[in-house]
DNA sequence: ACAAATTTGTTCTATATGGAACAATAATTA
DNA sequence: TAATTATTGTTCCATATAGAACAAATTTGT
């Protein structure tokens, strides 16, 4: 016997749930946005809060922890988690700030270059195959509304 | 003295990021999915895998948990227990399959009606909030994108 | 100058979540 | 028909993550 849901159709909620637009946005999320992560994770050995901070410390030469918890919205206690494991990994260092004591700037190092990179390029070819369903034209339009 | 990060300007890494589109595309699901599964939560006390089991089921008058984790692409586990705690709730019944003693139907409740009901007016408001930064057109031209 | 309030980074704790393994049942193949 | 394979729902376990509370340092207000 074939299987019974062979041609179960999901996709009629799309149009029959009652906040259409916010819905698609949410499949989105979880369709590209929540793999990626898992990606990330599994190939290259970082949980989001990691991954952030290099993303972070890749594009500003010096940040606090707070300054990450800020840009990247998450609690400061998921921050402070990845930075002791990032610095452990050799991908930031962190200088004590002569003017404040309370906290320290973060510095990517090297090697945490290398890895963003490596992410980087990664996470480039992820954004090209997800986007090549998109025309130009409509790829343009894309930008201009976010 | 001012604080030192007021005019901290975090919004340059859009720009300056390797992957823009797929890094806006996750900044939205970070500034609009989460923190919408997070007020639900608040709000009317369900986790994402028990609202998702509730959404499915207002729109599909009869599903099995799998169908339910296939729908959403969540772990059967997830939708195991959400199954039976909205089974306590009173918000789901069940009824087990004749044809196949391993699977079971699942139906929402008149209580599950209402509950989602009421989610969905909350979700419908937000919507309406969040997209209303963007114009007619802007909005037609953002659905046929997506 | 001094008390009160705020900020930073941290630890502790609770919980949401996913992966692996499992028993029961059903489907497939030999 | 018998043996193998697949599917469903579940439990167990590991982990990512958020919230609350905290100490130390700094800023604010009187």
């Amino acid at each position: 016997m074939a299987r019974k849901n062979d041609s179960l159709d999901y996709s009629n909620i799309f149009e029959a749930v009652e906040f259409p637009d916010a819905y698609k946005v949410s499949y989105l999320a979880k369709a590209i946005v929540f793999p990626t992560y898992e990606d990330v994770r599994k190939d290259f050995g970082l949980v989001r809060a990691e991954y952030h901070l290099l993303l972070c410390l890749a594009h500003y030469s010096e940040l606090t922890a707070q300054d990450v918890a800020r840009i990247t919205r998450r609690p400061r206690n998921s921050i402070s988690r990845a930075v002791h494991r990032m610095l452990d990994l050799g991908f930031l260092k962190r200088v004590p700030d002569p003017d404040d004591a309370r906290q320290a700037k973060l510095q990517i190092t090297r090697e945490g270059k290398i890895m963003h990179q490596k992410i980087s390029a990664y996470l480039v070819d992820r954004e090209a195959e997800i986007f090549s369903v998109l025309s130009d034209t409509e790829r343009e339009s894309f930008r201009e509304l976010i």
